[in-house]
DNA sequence: TGTACATCAGTGAACGCGCGTTCACTGATGTAC
DNA sequence: TGTACATCAGTGAACGCGCGTTCACTGATGTAC
């Protein structure tokens, strides 16, 4: 076994070929977003803080809105992790499985807003160049819908077409959020303002607007 | 009289200063937004289309922040505007005056994606440093709650504190708008929304969700 | 009415900066024989 | 088991670019006398 001493102190900290660096890339970007913002998100910044050269990411994208669609869709990924951890739940009451739901899509975004404008921000017109990025947001919205199915299964919502009553249900919660991370309330309110029960007065209001 | 003849060819097309440059400032970037989008929108863009040496904004604006509050100001004061309009006309029937409110908000927005994104973009997170900024804001809101409360004297709404009810107001609309702007909704979906329809929708939701 | 002067709006060259992307390269890996 | 070679991940120098901001300046304006 003549492995081990082969590997020079330099090898064993920086090995040539990283393993999964399109991974540790994706990560190093999200934690820029988290840490410094999207300002800050650029290919250098994420190289840099993945610890190689800045020439490096293009091995694994084409350009820099690939990696910005790949962090995009992971994103999505937690959004739909979310949404299947809140269905794998039996609630009976329709009411109790919105607000659960609202409640951490609205977390959601306040806790990661910058990865959130990533997910939001115009990027996704070209929709059809990141099948990936497609794909998860698609399955995000299947997910929502058969939510507010199941709402109306248990009688906790109209009869209706669930897309629409989806849509509906997502700008409630998605305006919200989006208002409160953007700080757009005037600033005599932002600080007073409990996000959880000003969250469940929203989609209470939803409930209470299409229950039977 | 020995003004006129003064004047050189170049003096008329280009006089050396400008008279208004602060708003001819404004108004280039609030067209840049329009014609490029927010990435276009810089200071060395606007000084070009309003006709000037790139140092030239330097003159009104301490930087580039500064240019960005006015503008977003100028977005806060067309939405004022459109809501002292609606304000101005006498409906007997809370959902029709949140309808016709509801519909002009989510078309102000998709009608001036770039110019709404400047205003609710986290620049905004600085309110103290821009008071004109603050103020427009805190006008908007201002009327946003005066119209509650009108829907509720005419026991359109259940009585309630107008704040809480104008953020849930608010935060529906400006959730659809966002979505749809920033082409959110499945793309099989997206080209199929009728807006106006989808707006209705979801006011009516909001009217029902409080209605006594 | 004319002149001197303070004011300040706009100019143009220059600064340093970091970006996205390209390119010829180097070094590690794994496979065919 | 050993060797030659194709593959390709990662390197580092270089590119052109446009940005925000500064600075000494120039030229127009209006006011005091």
């Amino acid at each position: 076994m003549e492995d081990e001493p082969q590997i020079t102190v330099q090898d064993h900290s920086k090995p040539y070929h990283h393993g999964d660096l399109w991974r540790a890339l994706v990560q190093a970007g999200i934690e820029i977003l988290h840490e410094e913002g999207v300002h800050a998100l650029t290919l250098r910044a994420v190289a840099r803080r993945a610890g190689v050269s800045h020439a490096a990411p293009y091995r694994h994208f084409a350009d820099k809105d690939e990696l910005l669609s790949a962090i995009a869709e992971d994103g999505y990924q937690r959004l739909i992790a979310g949404l299947e951890d809140v269905l794998s739940h039996d609630y009976d009451d329709a009411g109790t499985l919105l607000q659960v739901a609202g409640r951490r899509y609205v977390h959601f975004i306040l806790d990661n807003p910058d990865h959130v404008r990533v997910m939001f921000s115009g990027l996704l017109g070209d929709y059809e160049k990141y099948p990936g990025l497609e794909n998860a947001a698609n399955q995000a919205f299947a997910l929502l819908m058969e939510m507010i199915a199941r709402c109306q299964r248990i009688g906790g919502l109209i009869p209706g077409d669930p897309a629409q009553q989806g849509l509906a249900a997502w700008s409630m919660v998605h305006g919200l959020a989006s208002l409160l991370m953007e700080n757009c309330f005037p600033p005599s309110m932002q600080d007073h303002i409990d996000v959880d029960q000003m969250t469940d007065f929203c989609v209470a209001i939803f409930c209470r607007g299409l229950q039977i």
